[in-house]
DNA sequence: GCATCGGTAGAGCGATCACTCTCCCTCTGT
DNA sequence: ACAGAGGGAGAGTGATCGCTCTACCGATGC
């Protein structure tokens, strides 16, 4: 069986993306994990390590998430966007858990390291699928191109929709990669 | 003198700006705004109707931002980036109030509705400006696409750094518009 | 056989917080 | 001159919350 570590933290993470860090105590959260109080504060000493588990959860589903699809083209490049919009369909229309929990801890180093460190190996990872298509070429600029249609369509979705803001993002990426001779 | 309800508010919107809606109590929104919290319950009769003056300020203060600048052209279509990125330079690095304050409060009727508001007027002037450049033509899809970068230049200057992030926001659009044959 | 580890259940503590209330002062209009 | 509105100061209240602690249970390993 999966180590009940992971189960918690399984949890935390659906719960916190579900309602909101604020609205949460730590008993409501208890009841979601199905535990008691002692096994959670056992696994995590205290709620600031329960929002980090629950951030590292989510770090490992989204990565897992956007792994597989097409392996060359512009469709290799584009998948992160369009992966984006599947998510954004089977999720809870309440935007990005990182920048959630940014908004409400912006003084806390450990919760804002977590964060940051998703936020990089995200934007490393467009580089990484361009530097694939495009062998040698410096395409840093597109790179910070498609990870901001990233960060803005999972706002977007919330306030104009889903279906227009994933067009919205593969209209500009297209746009922005054909301006460099990718198409 | 501007009435005190004003003076109020533009101290709301700045605490919360600088530190959050999570950390501060009510009694230090009172004393950031040097007032007795008799008279600040007196015309914001709840931590919400606080939250709700504080959005309102804000909204007013950053359209009043966006009036003026290039009258025609391509410019006037970009000017809305190009003023946020000036925003972003003075402001502290904490992101949109606006979805900050929806990450706190998400099942909240009458915050989520001035934040919807504010972010549909913010939309719309896009489409005017589209409409303006090049009139009669359909260019919602370029709208949606700059208000997506729009919101998307916000965050990305907080996890990439503000030169990045304007620079990306900026060759996108100036991509997308041309694809549309405006340059 | 029994110690140990990791689990459940839940009462209780100390701190914080949103909000109210009382008392007093200072303008301003008539 | 004086009533009344609107301001200041700050103690008090009830509720909530993060966290701890005590007491007990069941499986596993030597």
């Amino acid at each position: 069986m999966t180590d009940i570590r992971t189960r918690i933290a399984v949890e935390l993470e659906r719960s916190f993306a579900e309602a909101g860090f604020a609205d949460q105590g730590v008993e409501a959260l208890r009841a979601e994990a199905d535990v008691s109080l002692r096994t959670l504060y056992r696994h995590f000493p205290s709620r600031e390590a329960m929002i980090i588990g629950a951030l590292e959860q989510r770090d490992r589903t989204y990565d897992a998430w956007l792994s597989g699809g097409p392996e060359d083209g512009i469709d290799h490049v584009l998948y992160p966007l369009v992966r984006l919009g599947e998510w954004l369909h089977q999720a809870a229309n309440t935007g990005c858990l990182f920048l959630n929990a940014l908004a409400q801890y912006p003084d806390n180093a450990a919760i804002e390291a977590v964060i940051k460190d998703h936020k990089a190996r995200l934007a490393r990872q467009f580089n990484r699928r361009l530097a694939h298509v495009a062998p040698g070429r410096n395409l840093d600029h597109l790179a910070a191109t498609l990870f901001l249609l990233h960060e803005g369509m999972t706002q977007a979705a919330r306030l104009q929709g889903l279906e227009t803001a994933t067009e919205a993002a593969l209209y500009a990426a297209r746009a922005a990669l054909a301006a460099e001779g990718l198409t």
